[in-house]
DNA sequence: CACTGTGAACCCGTTCACAGCA
DNA sequence: TGCTGTGAACGGGTTCACAGTG
């Protein structure tokens, strides 16, 4: 299963969703699990478990279950999470700072490893290992070529010109804290985390009961 | 339209992209807009936006397009943005002291207006004119009926029993930053920000050349 | 016997295409 | 004529159900 079949984006996601519970399962000390387990643990059904595996290749043993430390071998090969992936930042304000401050994606692979801003009181300014450089340089990325990550955290104004930069300077991923949907290359993968569209759409739900179907949701 | 059919959850959220662009199209003083124009400005066909609109109503003009002011009104309503939404935040650490200081919201007919964490270092202490309260007490919001909206910016290991304590509370809808799949009766609906998982759709992204079909994505 | 892997059925959001209206 | 509103066709993700296997 492997190749030719497309997969459903939502699938990769999930897979995300399988390894964090996988792995609090292998620090557990347990060696099997089930699809209906993790089904469980994910708010998900057993089929929808086993489909998105199987998108990827068998990893299960019939009438037995899932080999923990296997399928958490896999799902990591499948993520890329046995590489450490460098991430550049460009805005250093609210957001950006908290997450040069988060602890979160060290641990998960993923770490900072430049930071631009256009104020002059950021510029300079470090955080742990590392110093904000002036957005203006950004296109020196471009020199490090193993950077194709980038986090936005730039104000709506600059967001679609910092983006262009990005792509410019070989970037081919974005997470867009920006209040906007930014025009990329084909081929250039966007991510919009829209803070004033996820409560929107809760006061949406507020407001007009009844009028949506289901109640929780992933990501 | 306005009855009977449900209507997708990812329209709601496209109306919020419609009515982030038919705002600054009304600030530039323009009063008509195509479906095909307002498709432009969000990445999607006009196809789409007709489609989106029609489950709310006929807000349309044939052969002319959408009258701009009369649309704005229209989707306002429609989200729910003639009502100020009081929110309260659990957790203020990196992300949670972020949001506390973020603009963004205010504009947006959101606000918080109780913020809670468990450290004593955060208790007490004050952002504009909120004062962060002991995490014991968030009880007592059950006292302000006007609160629906949770923002939990905890960590991992606190996240499911502050979600409880929210819940019981009368929060109806949480914004979770914790990376963890919420527990909550039917009926209260949970949007997850996971930055691990969208990060980790990155590396797939990059590690699996051409295994997935679509570029670009919506929230 | 329990649980996986998977074709087939189903469901539902998106796209199409065109009738209808200003 | 130009653009909306919408039923119908389409496509693809999810669910079902069961054959297959350790």
């Amino acid at each position: 299963m492997q190749d030719k079949k497309k997969i459903p984006k939502s699938a990769v996601s999930r897979i995300s969703l399988y390894l964090r519970e996988v792995t609090r399962i292998e620090e557990d000390g347990r060696d099997r699990i089930s699809s209906a387990e993790l089904g469980d643990y994910t708010g998900l059904t057993d089929a929808q478990v086993r489909k998105d595996l199987s998108h990827f290749g068998q990893f299960g043993i019939s009438g037995t279950g899932y080999d923990v430390s296997k399928l958490k071998t896999a799902m990591r090969q499948i993520l890329g999470k046995d590489n450490i992936w460098p991430i550049v930042l460009a805005g250093v304000g609210n957001i950006g700072s908290a997450l040069l401050r988060y602890p979160g994606f060290k641990s998960q692979g993923f770490f900072i490893k430049e930071a631009f801003d256009s104020s002059r009181k950021k510029i300079g300014r470090r955080f742990g290992d590392i110093t904000v450089k002036d957005i203006k340089d950004i296109g020196d990325i471009e020199k490090d070529k193993s950077i194709k990550i980038a986090i936005l955290a730039v104000s709506l104004e600059g967001a679609q010109q910092v983006a262009d930069m990005l792509v410019a300077s070989g970037v081919r991923c974005i997470l867009n804290f920006a209040p906007c949907v930014l025009k990329v290359n084909n081929g250039v993968v966007v991510r919009n985390i829209d803070l004033s569209n996820e409560l929107e759409n809760f006061s949406f739900t507020l407001s007009q009961p009844a009028m949506l179907k289901n109640g929780t949701e992933i990501s």
